[in-house]
DNA sequence: GTTCCTATGCAG
DNA sequence: TGCATAGGAACT
């Protein structure tokens, strides 16, 4: 082996980088660097390696040392990608302690933080020889792929996969290699294209007015090049960078007159690298005073700020808390500071971004999934030269390269989107943008008008500031809420399909008043399941442990685990009677039924089988705004960040779904959806009114809705909490076994289980079966994990992540999938 | 015997 | 993650 002290270099340094590669690996990896790139390497900087015999990747120097790996040579790194770091200091604190807290590895979290366009591997590619050998015996596979070959020379893996209609290619591939056929290439994917256009520019020779008239008797035989120049002349008066196609447009000259120009040398084409970003460079003045609760609302975040770094902004609906997070962002960005504002998915495509971009203008960045990877790499960038102040972003953002962060803002923080669930590393957004803030010392807002229990807790217990608005903006009322028993409707004959006579009646006066209305199922398709009459057959999944959902647009049986479709049935497979039922229905049904109590209105329904497609949602919506339909029928989707001038009346058609749902927050979450789903109704002038219909009638939660009284929600959850310990009292930690054959997961997961309580004790519970307890053709069980809140909870998650090592080693259960799902909520 | 799949180990 | 390798099931 070839120390550094020995070679024959003594005088230079030989330097080792550790590198954190984008994938799931427990360790890090040495690579040397080769003397030319000394100077370039940094930490943060990406490098391009070969890991593995042929994969070149992209990985991120971690650090740099000069001791030379002990047990094996390092290879060299290939070449060093950035001029400047792409990832600063504070970014990797933070990943490290995402990794740390969340049990997962670094290369989750590169994954996970950097845009795909900051990523590239390679791709493998077969390319065919030059000179084939003349002598050639071929199976019938080889002759295949080299028929391919002799019409296109190159191939991906992927191509041949298919070509041939098997998995295992690589024999074939490495014949083709031995017989000298083909060799293999592995093709970098730079994935992050700079967007080039052509701008015109005159020739600074016709700066001079004496050549320019000269220019214009030679062009008087040429209209059309005489029109082009004249147009650009204009431009040139008021913009700087003139674009080709702009040019074009004004000029109606063509693309023949531009090219003679360019020909004589009139014009000069320049590419220029342009961003992607629609820039308003105009900003709105948009003139508002808050109210007075605002101002005082306002004043006391900031009196609080002085103590607290987290203020928990308990705001009702309605109350306008978003003004206030404009102008608390205002006074920090004023101070040169820049803002991450954290919305849930949903609320990103919808009014509230509008008009908060209104007022930042340019600003201001928005990065969420609709994204693509270009778009990305773009705003990664203004954000890390600081040209964006402000992001608005899901949860994704809180990766992004902040320098100067100052404040962050979290809306509707009891959102359980917030949480990423999988693949890892399985971030809660809300509490890691805390982390993050406390990173850069600077102050966070949690805003909602139903807070999480948690946070209100926190709260409470004075680790975070408390500030609450409690009066609508504007006078804007409360709407009127009522309950209304289906049990009692159904005795009294007064049900007509879903619907119950109180809320019919309410939906006709709306529709006469010309007012819209929203219903909310929290149940997508049409019949939940069929079920035989005769035998009580119901179609399954064949990959997962679920009943299939009867989706009749599609005319189709759905599982909403795995996307695995199959025709209706006519007849039961089992025993042949003609007789299914369908039992449960969903929002496709409703939507059904309804159109036939009133034949004459619109209906729309917003789920995820309507807005699958990429505008479908805008689409729906912009059409419920225009008035276009009258009724919006919806699951959850319905009730997140949407505001509906129109809208008088809210209907819930069954609340029990969501009351049933077994789980420790069950409660806590119907609460926080009802409340913003009623919320919806009447925001201007009008009072609305909002009618929940369950069988539950009498139900505390649906009491604690209508009386708007989250402080006695609160309050009864917070005891059943202590009671039963779960958070804010105990910390969870769920443990996800996965196998494909159920009896390996039932050895494996007692077995593991086994092994966490001879050294936790009682603090395992499990192993548990899930409610689906098939996916994916996966078997799965959970192992619970509750810590007292004063506990040390790194030791345990140590242990934790010790014994799963350890335990994956062993032979019988190498195959087993194990993840760590901390505060999986 | 061949062909293909699946499990498993490993990369610096 | 993706690839090499080994062992075995299903085919000829």
């Amino acid at each position: 082996m070839l120390f550094a002290n020995t070679s024959n270099y003594t005088e230079r340094e030989t330097l080792f980088v550790e590198v954190i590669l984008p994938l799931s690996l427990t360790i890090n990896y040495t690579y040397r660097v080769p003397f030319e790139l000394n100077e370039k390497v940094a930490v943060g900087k990406r490098v391009v390696i070969q890991f593995g015999k042929h994969k070149i990747y992209t990985a991120l120097v971690k650090a740099i040392g000069q001791t030379p790996p002990e047990f094996y040579e390092a290879k060299y790194i290939i070449d060093v990608v950035d001029e400047i770091p792409v990832i600063t200091p504070k970014q990797f604190k933070f990943w490290d302690w995402i990794t740390s807290y969340y049990l997962c590895n670094e290369g989750d979290v590169m994954a996970a933080a950097l845009p795909t366009g900051l990523k590239l591997a390679s791709e493998t590619i077969l390319v065919l020889r030059e000179e084939l050998p003349e002598e050639l015996e071929l199976t019938a596979k080889e002759t295949l792929i080299l028929e391919v070959l002799l019409k296109q020379q190159r191939m991906s893996i992927d191509e041949v996969v298919t070509l041939l209609g098997q998995k295992t290619v690589y024999p074939t591939i490495n014949s083709m290699i031995s017989k000298e056929l083909i060799y293999i290439e592995e093709e970098v994917v730079e994935k992050y294209k700079p967007l080039l256009k052509s701008f015109i520019r005159l020739n600074p020779f016709y700066k001079e007015e004496v050549h320019l008239k000269e220019l214009f008797t030679l062009l008087e035989k040429a209209p059309k090049q005489l029109d082009a120049l004249l147009a650009y002349l204009q431009i040139a008066k008021t913009e700087t960078a003139i674009a080709k196609q702009r040019l074009l447009e004004l000029s109606g000259s063509g693309q023949a007159a531009l090219k003679a120009l360019v020909e004589k040398e009139v014009f000069i084409v320049e590419k220029k690298q342009v961003s992607r970003l629609s820039d308003s460079k105009d900003e709105f003045e948009v003139n508002f005073t808050l109210s007075i609760a605002q101002q005082n609302a306002l004043n006391e975040i900031k009196a609080q700020f002085l103590q607290k770094d987290v203020v928990l902004l308990h705001g009702i609906t309605a109350s306008g808390k978003t003004q206030l997070y404009i102008k608390i962002i205002e006074q920090v960005i004023s101070e040169g500071g820049q803002v991450l504002f954290l919305l849930p998915e949903i609320a990103l495509t919808t009014q509230i971004v509008e008009r908060i971009k209104l007022y930042f203008g340019d600003k201001i960045g928005v990065y969420h999934s609709k994204f693509n990877d270009n778009e990305r790499v773009e705003i990664w960038n203004k954000v890390l030269n600081g040209s964006y102040q402000v992001v608005l972003g899901a949860r994704s953002a809180i990766f992004l390269p902040f320098g100067e962060l100052k404040l962050v803002v979290v809306d509707e923080e009891h959102e359980s989107s917030y949480k990423q669930h999988d693949p890892a590393p399985r971030y809660q957004a809300r509490d890691a943008a805390i982390y993050l803030a406390h990173l850069h010392d600077a102050k966070v807002v949690l805003g909602s008008a139903t807070p999480s229990i948690e946070s209100y807790y926190n709260a409470s217990s004075n680790k975070y500031g408390l500030v609450k608005l409690e009066e609508r903006f504007g006078g804007v009322q409360l709407p009127i809420q009522e309950v209304v028993s289906i049990a009692e409707a159904t005795k009294q004959k007064k049900m007509t399909a879903y619907f119950t006579s109180v809320l019919l009646a309410q939906m006709q006066l709306a529709l006469e008043n010309k007012e819209q209305i929203i219903l909310f199922q929290n149940r997508r398709g049409y019949a939940t399941i069929l079920i035989c009459a005769t035998c009580g057959y119901a179609p399954k999944c064949v990959n997962c442990d679920v009943s299939l959902t009867f989706h009749k647009t599609s005319g189709k049986l759905h599982c909403h685990y795995c996307g695995f479709h199959q025709n209706s049935i006519n007849s039961c497979p089992a025993c042949g009677s003609v007789h299914i039922e369908q039992k449960g229905f969903g929002t496709e049904r409703i939507e059904e039924e309804l159109a036939l109590i009133f034949p004459d209105i619109k209906i729309a329904r917003l789920d995820l089988d309507s807005t699958r497609s990429k505008n479908g949602m805008q689409q729906l919506i912009a059409d419920f705004q225009d008035k276009k339909t009258q009724v919006l029928i919806g699951t959850q989707m319905v009730a997140k960040g949407l505001d509906f001038d129109n809208v008088s009346l809210i209907g819930v058609i069954n609340a029990d779904t969501l009351l049933n749902y077994p789980d420790f927050r069950a409660f806590e979450r119907s609460y926080q959806l009802l409340a913003q789903v009623a919320g919806r109704a009447g925001r201007r002038e009008k009072q609305g009114m909002a009618i929940i219909q369950a069988y539950s009638d009498s139900h505390r939660i649906l009491n604690q809705v209508l009386t708007n009284d989250y402080l006695a929600m609160y309050t009864d959850e917070l005891e059943e909490r202590k009671k039963y310990l779960y958070p804010p009292f105990a910390r969870l930690i769920f443990i996800n076994v996965k196998h494909k054959d159920a009896n390996v997961l039932n050895v494996a997961s007692q077995a593991l289980a086994q092994a966490l309580r001879t050294q936790l004790g009682h603090r395992i519970l499990g192993p548990e079966q899930p409610l689906v307890a098939r996916i994916r053709n996966y078997y799965l069980k959970q192992i619970s994990v509750k810590v007292e809140k004063n506990a040390p909870i790194q030791k345990v998650k140590n242990v934790l992540k010790e014994t799963i090592a350890e335990f994956n080693t062993q032979k019988e259960f190498k195959s087993v999938w194990v993840q760590i799902d901390v505060d999986p909520y």
